[in-house]
DNA sequence: TAATTGACTTCGC
DNA sequence: GGCGAAGCCAATT
């Protein structure tokens, strides 16, 4: 078998799928940033990808507004990053001046 | 296949 | 504190 083990999960885990997977593991009332979702995606270069896919997550399965930017800032939500403070304050997270507050604390850390 | 885009990140002014 | 430019990555067109 095996053989080249390829595939393992990359066939039917890409990218996408994996960052999805990483989102939808951040528990209410906390947030990640893209770095974070990206680097739990296996490539924390890959803030900018997690972007577009957040873009197209449309699937209410996935909790992208609580995925934001780094420095706890908001980032962006479709346009509608009002939408996205409203949301983070129904968790418990509140959210100042487009930053998110005590981020260093809502922030979620994926683990292995 | 190649080029463009984008919900990012970091540094500098 | 706000604005601009450069760098890096994957998806989309």
């Amino acid at each position: 078998m095996a053989q080249t083990g390829e595939k393992r999960a990359d066939r039917v885990l890409t990218f996408h799928s994996r960052v999805l997977a990483a989102v939808r593991r951040i528990p209410p009332g906390r947030v990640a940033t893209y770095g974070d979702v990206a680097a739990a995606a296996g490539v924390p270069r890959a803030a900018r990808a997690v972007g577009n896919i957040m873009k197209g997550c449309r699937a209410a399965a996935i909790p992208c507004h609580r995925v934001v930017a780094s420095g706890g800032r908001l980032g962006g939500y479709g346009g509608n990053e009002g939408l996205k403070r409203a949301l983070l304050a129904a968790e418990g997270i509140v959210v100042s001046a487009r930053r998110v507050k005590d981020f260093d604390r809502k922030r979620f850390v994926f683990r292995k």
